[in-house]
DNA sequence: TATATGCTTTGATCCAGATCAACCATGGAA
DNA sequence: TTCCATGGTTGATCTGGATCAAAGCATATA
């Protein structure tokens, strides 16, 4: 199998150019942008980079997911992001990444050269406000995930990340519809277990739980239906506000 | 007891005025600052907003310990951030808070109106730049943060916090002299607890058990001495790159 | 048609940390 | 000087998830 193939010369017709770090630049900046951005592909399960590692771009996600992991010397791993279509990828101003980040299906990154990008950083206003304003989104997501990880119970756990993808999908396909979601889960449920701090045995427990009381339908072990969206955030222990898109 | 009085009207005194959001200001950007600025103090314990209340300042902490946590419906509450002196308080762009945040010292904080701020941002490169990287620090804390939450044991939980408490001390004091450091808790065991994920009673459990094993001293208990400090460092479960300053 | 290989489920057992319950130390306040 | 109040320790017991161990089930390979 190939890594699949991307090659948007033009920002213009790119599907993500309203949400990235590009999203508010002016035909000037894209221009610049375009002369230092290049695409790259990575079959599901490759690696993109290891922690320690060079990293001379910085990036955003064009299709697929990938993951930011961390590893301790005894193996045991904690998923501490999950970068979708438009996330941004690597930190301006460091050269050695922190952390593993991992295709976790086909993914294609469009990728700025580091230095020509952090030039643009300082004169652009539009580039450098934008991507302060997805490191605060990121930062409330990260917190977010502390709660979940410090104090929920595994069934909450579970019920949280559905209720997140759930969610994050809908907002890509731009469905405001979110009753009855049916999606697609991209993560292994060994991923998943690394997400929320779980074993894969007890994930899988959980979802067929969760499956068994009717929370949730399988299709095939990756495919879910939420016949009712309000009973699954019931089940993530969190203040019942109702609807989808925050 | 009364709340403690600080009212600074010089920038150029503040003790944290080279590593706040303002680290990189001009004489001009500080002196419209101090037009924007007040300082508010709060007595250890008090409460300085709640999730979801509206806050018209952002602000930077001046003097003392603060702490973001998030609660569930039913108590269960995780601390999702501790703030020091120099750390930024405070979502520009958001009107009401999405945390609580409590005084755990006696506290001062330095606070810019949001409105101005928020122009200030706009216009003022230094400031913007710096509050970019702080954020990123934080998002850097924040993810460290899940790895310890999802995957340590309670033991390497302690031991961690005791090295990250250790290790901001010394910072703020310059020390770059680690060995040996000796400091004092601004945590009760509940908000340890808090902070790590866990119940207070295993937090004082493991805390008894890394002195019984001479991995560190109390002196009443709050105040701690670490005799060796790499041997906290092997405790904590991470790589062994030794010294303090990351 | 048989046979790996990667993911998932399920079962049996164990244990780290939670929970429940006393008890202790310190420092105001009466 | 006694009396709480607040925060901390310690003990006994319970339990949610981890761990250890088999199977099940697709898709891919020979």
């Amino acid at each position: 199998m190939n890594a699949p193939v991307f090659n948007n010369r033009d920002c213009g017709t790119c599907p993500i150019r309203h949400r990235a770090v590009c999203a508010r630049c002016e035909q000037d900046e894209l221009d610049y942008l375009e002369t230092i951005k290049y695409y790259r592909s990575y079959e599901a399960g490759q690696p993109v980079v290891w922690a320690g590692d060079r990293l001379d771009f910085v990036a955003t996600v064009v299709v697929g997911v990938a993951s930011l992991t961390q590893t301790m010397e005894d193996g045991r791993t904690q998923m501490i992001g999950l970068l979708l279509p438009s996330d941004f990828l690597g930190r301006p101003g460091r050269e050695f990444t922190k952390y593993d980040v991992t295709a976790v299906t086909d993914l294609t990154l469009c990728c700025f050269r580091r230095k020509p990008f952090e030039d643009l950083l300082d004169t652009s206003a539009h580039v450098s406000q934008r991507l302060l304003e997805m490191t605060l989104d990121e930062l409330d997501a990260a917190r977010e995930w502390m709660l979940v990880l410090g104090r929920k119970t595994a069934r909450e756990k579970i019920a949280s990340l559905l209720a997140i993808i759930a969610r994050r999908e809908a907002r890509l396909n731009h469905d405001s519809t979110i009753n009855g979601p049916r999606f697609e889960l991209p993560l292994t449920r060994e991923a998943m277990a690394d997400y929320l701090g779980l074993t894969l045995e007890t994930v899988s427990r959980q979802i067929s739980a969760l499956k068994r009381e009717g929370v949730i339908q399988l299709e095939g072990n990756r495919k879910i239906f939420v016949p009712d969206f309000n009973r699954l955030i019931a089940e993530t222990g969190d203040d019942t506000d109702g609807g989808l898109p925050a």
